[in-house]
DNA sequence: CTGTTAGCGCATTCAT
DNA sequence: ATGAATGCGCTAACAG
C-alpha cells in the first residue's frame, strides 16, 4: 500500500484503499449521509485499517471551527483558579471544544506571549484573568481582537469586554461587619499583593465596615509568608496592641495567620477571633471562618457567557460591556467566635 | 483596501497592502533573510497595520510542527495534579510549546475521547495519567501511536512507553516504619479508591512494613467521605479498639482523620498518632507528618523524558520501556509523635 | 449515490 | 533580493 508510511494516512490514503474517491471518504466521516450501506462498511474498514483521524489543521483551513477556547490564568496550582478552570472546562467540552491553557504569573510580559500563542492557534474565544486591570496594550488587544473575550476574576479597566467577578467589596464588608457584631473593636486586617484589583476591593470592603461603625482601621499591608504574618504578629504582641480579631484578605494569609496563633499559643477565637477571605480546604476541619467564593460559578458563568457570545447569541462589540457580579459566601465556622454548630 | 474583512488579515493581504509578493513577507516573518532593510520595513508596516499573526493551520498543512503537547490527567481541581501540570507546562513552553489540557475523571470513556481530540489535533506528545492502569485500549493506542507518550504518576501494565511514577510502595513502608520505631504497634490503615494502582502500591507497603515487623495488618479501606471515616473511627472507639496510630493512604483522608479525631476530642499525637500520604497545604502548619510527593519533579522529569523523544534524543519505541521511579520524602512534624523542633 | 476539481494560507522550489 | 507557481489535506460546489 502506497500510504504516506511517515506520518498519519489522509483521507486521499483512505479513498485509494477502499477504492473510492476522496470525497465519499469526506461525507462519510462527517455524517455518512448518502453513502451506500455498502461503500459505507468499506469506506469504514480501510478507515479502521489506516487509523485514520483526519487532519484537524486541514479542515481549519477550509473555514471550518477550531473549537479550541484558551484560559489564561495566572497559575494552575491555585486552587481557586483551577476550580474556575475545572468548571470551564466542563463547559466547554458541552460545547464540543477544547481547552489551551496558559498561564501568564501575573507578568504582562508572559501575558502578551500567552496573546500571542492563542492568536497563532485561531482559537475561538478567550477565558482571560488579566495580569493587571489597568493595561493599554490589553485595552489595545481588545479593540483589535476579533474574537470573544470574557474575563474573570478581575475586570480591565475600561475595557469593552465582558467580565465576571466576585463582589469582593461586598464579601470583605460582611466578613468584617460579622465581626463588629460580635462585638469586637480592634480588628486587625492582615493583606498583601495589595497591586491586585481583588485585595483592593476586599480592602475597601474592610475598610467601608469599619468607618461604618466609626471604628479606626487597622491595616497591615505586607504579608508575605509565614515569616512576615508572625513577625507582624509578635510584634503586636510585644507592644500588648493584639487586636480582638483579625480578617485575612486571602486565603494563604488566612492559613499563614492560623499557624502563628497556634504557635504562639493564643487560642483562636477564644483569644483572637480569626475570619479570612477565600475557603480552603482544611477550614472546615478547623472551624475557620471565611468568604467563600463561588470558583465553579465563576468559571461556568464566565464559560457560558464566553460561548453565548461565540455562538452569536450575544450583540457582541458593540454593545456595552456587561459585569456580572457573584455574591461570595459568609461561611460561619467557629473562628469567628460563633459558636460550634451540633448536627 | 481589499482585505479580509470577516476574518484574519492573510500573508497575500499583507503582500498586497505591501506591494511585494507573498514570498518576500514570508521571509521576514521567517528570520527575515534575503530581505532589502527597506523591503523589510515597508512589509513589517504592513504586518502591524493589519495585525497580521500567520495561520498555524496553513503552517502545520504545510509540515512544520504544530508544538502542541497534551496533558490528559483526572482533574485539574487536584493541588497533586495541578502541581504537576504547572511544572510540564513550564518545561513545555522552555520548548516553546503549547499545552492543550484534558481531563478524564479517570473514566476510560472520557480517556478515549480525550485521545480522540488530541489526535484531530496532532499533538507532538502526550504525557497521561491513566484512568486505569490495566488497560487493553490504552495498550492498543500506544502501538498504533506515532507520538511519543510518557505516562506518569501511575504506569500502564505491560505498556512500551516510558513512566514517571513516586515510589509508592517505599513512601508507605517509610511511613510506617516510622510509626512503628515510634512504638505504636497497633497501627490502622485508612484507605480508599483501591482501584488506583499508586493505592494499591501504598497498601503493599503498609502491609510489608508490618509483616515485617510481626505486627497484624489492620486495614480499613471503605474511607469515601468525612462521614464514613468518622463513622468507622467511632466504631473502633465504641469496641475499645482505637488503634495507637493511623497511617492515611492518601491526602483527602489524612485531612478526614484529622478532622474526626478533633472532633471526638482525641488529641491527635498525643492520644493517636497520624501519619498521611501526601502532603497538603495546611499539613505543616498543623503538624501533620505526611509522606510528601515530588509532585513539580514528576511533572518536570515526565516532560522532559517527553521532550527527549519528541526531539529524537532518546532510541523510541524499538527500546523497553523506562520507568522512572521517583522517591517520596518523609516530612516528619509532630503528629506522628515527633517533638517539635524548634528552629 | 459517487467522483472531479478548486482553493483555504502558507512555505518552498525554481526562476529572474 | 524578489516573485510565480506548486502542494500540504480537506470540504464543497458541481457534474454525472
Amino acid at each position: 500500500m502506497a500510504v504516506n508510511a511517515s506520518t498519519h494516512a489522509t483521507l486521499a490514503d483512505v479513498a485509494r484503499e477502499a477504492g473510492v474517491g476522496t470525497t465519499t471518504v469526506s461525507r462519510l466521516i462527517n455524517g455518512g449521509h448518502r453513502v451506500s450501506r455498502s461503500t459505507a462498511a468499506r469506506v469504514q474498514a480501510a478507515i479502521d485499517r489506516l487509523s485514520f483521524v483526519p487532519n484537524h489543521a486541514a479542515r481549519i483551513l477550509k473555514g471550518e471551527r477550531t473549537r479550541l477556547i484558551a484560559v489564561v490564568v495566572p497559575s494552575v496550582a491555585d486552587p481557586f483558579f483551577s476550580g474556575c478552570i475545572e468548571a470551564a472546562q466542563r463547559v466547554a467540552r458541552s460545547h464540543h471544544c477544547t481547552t489551551i491553557l496558559l498561564t501568564t504569573q501575573n507578568d504582562p510580559e508572559l501575558e502578551r506571549e500567552c496573546i500571542r500563542v492563542l492568536t497563532l492557534h485561531r482559537t475561538e474565544g478567550l477565558l482571560l484573568v488579566p495580569a493587571v486591570s489597568k493595561s493599554s496594550s490589553l485595552l489595545e488587544f481588545f479593540r483589535v481582537s476579533r474574537t470573544p473575550i470574557v474575563c474573570f476574576d478581575r475586570p480591565v479597566f475600561r475595557a469593552s469586554v465582558d467580565a465576571v467577578v466576585t463582589d469582593n467589596v461586598r464579601g470583605a464588608r460582611m466578613a468584617t461587619d460579622h465581626l463588629i457584631q460580635h462585638g469586637y473593636r480592634r480588628i486587625l486586617c492582615l493583606g498583601g499583593e495589595t497591586q491586585l484589583w481583588t485585595i483592593q476591593q476586599r480592602l475597601r470592603g474592610y475598610r467601608d465596615a469599619m468607618t461604618g461603625a466609626g471604628l479606626d482601621a487597622i491595616e497591615n499591608l505586607q504579608v508575605h509568608d509565614y515569616k512576615t504574618a508572625e513577625q507582624i504578629i509578635r510584634n503586636m504582641q510585644g507592644n500588648g496592641m493584639l487586636p480582638d480579631a483579625i480578617f485575612a484578605v486571602k486565603n494563604s494569609i488566612t492559613i499563614f495567620v492560623y499557624e502563628v496563633l497556634r504557635k504562639l499559643g493564643l487560642d483562636v477565637s477564644k483569644s483572637i477571633a480569626l475570619l479570612g477571605f477565600d475557603d480552603f480546604e482544611l477550614a472546615e476541619a478547623l472551624g475557620i471562618s471565611v468568604v467563600q467564593q463561588p470558583e465553579d460559578k465563576l468559571g461556568e458563568i464566565a464559560a457560558e457567557t464566553l460561548f453565548a457570545h461565540i455562538n452569536g447569541e450575544i450583540a457582541g462589540r458593540a454593545s456595552k460591556r456587561n459585569t456580572t457580579k457573584l455574591m461570595p459566601n459568609l461561611v460561619l465556622r467557629t473562628s469567628c467566635g460563633c459558636p460550634t454548630v451540633q448536627p
